[in-house]
DNA sequence: AGGTGCGATGTAATCGATTACACGACGTCG
DNA sequence: CGACGTCGTGTAATCGATTACATCGCACCT
């Protein structure tokens, strides 16, 4: 506010010039140790912090990444942006949020006004121009835009798929549903994909209906579903959230999971395991996730050098609870 | 990368002085309408943007705000962060996020190292002498520690509690467990000492077990109360996910809720409507929370005066929806 | 003795934008 | 006609830390 107390106070309290408070602060080795000794006590003294705006301008980095997510309200994304947050802090970086749709006008500017030296993208909706307009590492997490080839990492969307299908036609379902993720995202593409491709493999009959992740969109696939004369025996929701959304509209209706009708979530986020019934679902690595995205980037800035390209699947695997049964006679 | 352009590269561009590009920039009406249109067109064409570095080390400032919540997973807070991530960013200010527990060692530098202009503070246990020492404007949201006597803002969580009670109490219950929240925390102990005020008024037997606001201690408490032998016919628990905890448990016990048990939540949450059966809850209104804070905040920082000191009490209300019932005779 | 090398420190340029101050041109008014 | 205000623009100081380069002293070697 008032005292604005710069290296330059430090080093005159010292005695020393400016340039050997600065090494002390940041490369002590090659200071000498008496002298160092003098400018930490001064440091302690004076009660400086170094003004990161004037190193940032100098260093010509900004000791910050951005997490860009499509919906920072969605619970899906809380773990691993304090996983993420929680790599970078140890590594001296701040971490700044952004919501990719609220700021839809501003996205490209993110990207060039210099305050993050890299970007964790969580969104696979976004432009590939402007993705190839920015100037700084970024890595996709979780979903990416297929026509843009940024380096990336998420789980095998289509393997985690077949584990939900398998799951299901070992309990004896032969028609299983699809509730499907919103059109054009690439994680709804995938999954639905894999879907239908294991359903084919495994002799179940497929069929799809229209959501997009939320609970909403559950509750209304359920009224669709009941009313279908043919209903499959069991459903395979796109997320964890249209899962709960089926079944709680089911139990409004009437009817019991899983006694009659199996269902399989996607993501198992916190709630799934104290739901009711509890939530077999398909459990998404969420801290290994932003772990391990948040490594590979801090690692390319660090060292210098450009992000390693290329995409990394990892594995996701089923958890059986209690919303899926053996098919009923 | 390579190419860094910058205020004199428009300039020369221009044919102007990197002053009036600037001024063009930040401050249209002052420059000559001609003048403006050839700044305006070089900086088209050559691309330009600030160097936010350069800029904050000159105007003193960050353009940047942090939220420091104890836990940037848990649910509670990813819609205030995204609500105070809207407002900032609509006002040209980024986001960052840190977590009060994961940094407890850095917390201190966070107010000082100039990155951020001002915080949003969600955490009520942080040390009041470290509070203290930062220099920069602060407000607390939705907890704060009572020692300290920084500008906050949170709902009456007395009233809340009050709500709650005199809901059950209303229903014919006469006696009603609470399960709190960790000790030392101020949303917890504000919230107990409410129950028990309220419970008095009404005539009502208070009792109290132990929690922290997590499902695995409503499943916990659940288990307590099953075993005691003059179980209270109704639970207020202290937060949404430990109403879950509770219920849950109880439904594995064959134990229903609403028909044995009345179960009242606390905060809202997404998931409370969709739960089985939906949760009677204490509606907090997180998106006013965050958009008054941000706002409050902001607008010091704009109007570059100190912030209004004070604490501020919002009313929340209570959803009744089909966890409560009234008492079986 | 004189040269060489190394370790410790200081001097000053640099990062890039903002802005106080100065200046010139032009119009208005007494 | 000269004083004065206004408008538009340029010059250069400034924000505060980092760091390339220069300097100095001392030890060690031939």
């Amino acid at each position: 506010m008032n005292k604005n107390i710069r290296i330059a106070d430090v080093a005159r309290a010292a005695g020393v010039s400016t340039a050997t408070v600065s090494r002390t602060l940041s490369n002590p080795a090659v200071v000498g140790i008496e002298t160092r000794a003098r400018v930490m006590a001064a440091v302690e003294a004076t009660g400086y912090r170094v003004n990161t705006a004037a190193r940032d301008l100098r260093q010509r980095r900004a000791r910050s990444i951005l997490v860009l997510a499509p919906n920072l309200a969605n619970t899906f994304f809380g773990r691993i942006i304090a996983t993420i947050q929680e790599v970078a802090g140890s590594a001296g970086l701040s971490v700044q949020v952004s919501d990719s749709r609220a700021e839809a006008g501003r996205i490209e500017a993110l990207g060039h006004d210099g305050r993050a030296d890299g970007i964790i993208l969580l969104d696979g909706s976004l432009a590939p121009e402007i993705l190839a307009r920015w100037r700084l590492p970024v890595i996709e997490l979780c979903e990416w835009n297929t026509r843009a080839t940024l380096p990336g990492l998420a789980i095998d969307n289509a393997a985690a798929a077949r584990l939900a299908v398998d799951h299901l036609a070992d309990l004896g379902h032969r028609r299983v549903l699809h509730i499907a993720g919103p059109e054009g995202n690439v994680l709804a593409v995938t999954r639905r994909d894999g879907f239908l491709t294991s359903a084919a493999q495994r002799g179940v009959a497929a069929s799809i209906a229209a959501g997009d992740f939320t609970m909403a969109s559950g509750a209304r696939a359920a009224r669709d579903w009941v009313s279908r004369p043919d209903r499959p025996s069991a459903v395979f929701a796109a997320s964890d959230e249209c899962a709960f959304g089926f079944i709680a509209e089911c139990h409004r209706m009437g009817i019991s999971v899983p006694d009659d009708v199996s269902v399989v979530g996607f993501d198992d986020v916190d709630f799934a395991d104290h739901y009711i019934p509890a939530l077999t679902t398909i459990h998404q690595p969420r801290v290994r996730l932003g772990r391990f995205a948040a490594q590979r980037l801090i690692a390319a800035l660090t060292e210098h050098r450009p992000l390693a390209p290329g995409r990394e699947l990892i594995d996701a695997h089923l958890v059986v609870r209690h919303s899926t049964a053996p098919l009923q006679g």
